[in-house]
RNA sequence: GGGGAGGUUCCCGAGCGGUCAAAGGGAACAGACUGUAAAUCUGUCGGCGGAGCCUUCGGAGGUUCGAAUCCUCCCCUCCCCA
């Protein structure tokens, strides 16, 4: 075990939201190794960018020797978590949330070892599936308070917009949970976003009045982009860590594209780089603020998808906007590819078409349509109108332009709307 | 169960018989400026080969020359009382 203590570096980083007992909570941190927990709903089968920080964190618990439980909501996204939503959450089939579990088990595991018990997942339907409702009531029921809950913000929320009484259980059903791993794996924490605290501390609380032990709690910034938006959010949704749902190149332009000034933070809550080097970049200008944010955009893809595919990413991009070189001294943690790269566009969005669609011209409009650039021909044309089209990098002028054999160079015929997208059609 | 208020285009939110494809804002997209950033300014923002036409205002019917706007029934939400 580190002699570092996790919470320093929790803090320094930006994970630190609320925790019950600061000090006690540091003192048993740095004392031993402690069996913490977060619950991730398998609402979707894949996380996404929402999910990464809790995820982060964990993964660096794990880092200081601490034993990390997953706990897939199997029982209560079966419910549903009011906290933070203004409408009721649609309810998932059992096999839908297994489903969604395993797949999520797979992603979690490049952030967290789960070799030899190191790390675990669990599904609280194992304890929430054989409930007995009239047990429940009376072990469970009877050490909340409703006139408590109900000044508790997530409620009172939804007093406006209508609250079902499924939905008011989830509070129980989550401190259950913390009561069974605490029971049957000496789980003492629950570290989980802000908007958890309100569950966290209903845990806690049962927990002190049931075993008569003191449990701690721990939040994570609820994060939101300097421009104020939710993270991970993109034209299309969420920013998905699935690779069929989000391409690596995707999710790398997504990290690369960020405000200037969630540089440094983001380079602090989703990579592991030292803190210190981070520190260390102090004002960026310009130039050196793209070099951060090419380091960041790259270990958060290979984070996430491996070393391979994001080499692959960030060399396709460079393609597309330009090669940058990021010096030996910079963030040299990273294992960044430093200097000169050989460019390619593999990873660059695109499809493959037989050069005989092209011997009688196409309007470019309907190939806009074909490859769903555009969600209708109308939205196609204005774009061209608005001069935001461009064929092999010249501007696209006419409404009706039509495409063919002569607009097919090096084998392909690269589309590109606006500054960022682009598209390649290969020709076989 | 009784009384009241509502459901409008991606979101918020006007409209309350024709001039409404529907004000305004947000989001989004494009252009200019830049650094693949932000801010700002400009433009676009239901579909169809721009005029014209077609499909939209919770659902189904109806009244009207004409309905998002009026009537009936149904579904859903919120508030007050029980």
């Amino acid at each position: 075990m580190d002699r570092k203590n996790v919470i320093d570096e929790l803090r320094q980083r930006g994970f630190v939201q609320q925790e019950t007992d600061p000090e006690q909570l540091y003192e048993l941190l740095g004392r031993e190794s402690t069996t913490f927990y977060v619950g991730i709903d398998p609402t979707a089968d894949s996380l996404h960018a929402g999910h990464l920080l809790p995820v982060m964190g964990m993964a660096i618990m794990q880092k200081y020797g601490h034993r990390p439980v997953a706990i897939v909501g199997g029982g209560t996204a079966m419910v549903g978590d009011p906290s933070g939503k203004t409408e009721m959450r649609k309810m998932l089939t059992r096999e839908q949330i297994v489903e969604n579990s395993k797949k999520i088990k797979k992603q979690l595991e490049k952030y967290l070892d789960f070799s030899n018990g190191k790390a675990l997942m669990i599904d609280n339907f194992e304890w929430l599936g054989q409930l007995n409702y009239i047990e429940f009531l009376r072990d469970i029921g009877c050490h909340f308070s409703v006139n408590k809950m109900l000044t508790f913000e997530t409620y009172k929320k939804r007093m406006e917009t209508g609250l079902s009484f499924l939905e008011f259980n989830y509070q129980l059903l989550q401190a259950y949970d913390f009561y069974m791993l605490y029971k049957e794996y000496n789980c003492v924490l629950q570290m989980g976003g802000d908007d958890q605290w309100a569950n966290i501390l209903a845990g806690a609380d049962l927990i002190r009045r049931k075993e008569g032990a003191n449990v701690y709690g721990h939040t994570f910034p609820l994060l939101t982009t300097a421009t104020g938006a939710k993270m991970g959010k993109t034209e299309s949704g969420a920013l998905w860590l699935d690779p069929a749902k989000t391409s690596p190149y995707e999710y790398y332009q997504y990290w690369v594209n960020i405000d200037d000034r969630d540089v440094k933070r983001f380079l602090l809550l989703y990579t592991f780089l030292p803190v210190d080097e981070i520190e260390n970049l102090g004002e960026l200008s310009g130039v050196e603020c793209n070099l951060a944010k090419t380091v960041l955009a790259y270990e958060a893809t290979e984070l996430t998808h491996g070393v391979e595919e994001a080499k692959k990413a960030m060399i396709s991009s460079m393609a597309a906007f330009g090669e940058r070189i990021i010096p030996e001294d910079f963030l040299p943690t990273s294992r960044i590819p430093r200097g000169s790269l050989k460019i390619s566009e593999k990873g660059i969005p695109g499809a493959e078409l037989e050069r005989e669609n092209f011997e009688q011209a196409v309007l470019l409009v309907e190939l806009l349509e074909k490859f769903e650039l555009v969600r209708s021909r109308g939205e196609g044309r204005r774009l061209i109108k608005q001069g935001g089209v461009y064929i092999n990098n010249q501007r696209a002028v006419d409404t009706d332009m039509v495409i063919d054999e002569k607009d097919i160079e090096n084998g392909k015929i690269e589309i590109r709307l606006g500054k960022k997208r682009f598209f390649n059609i290969k020709i076989t």
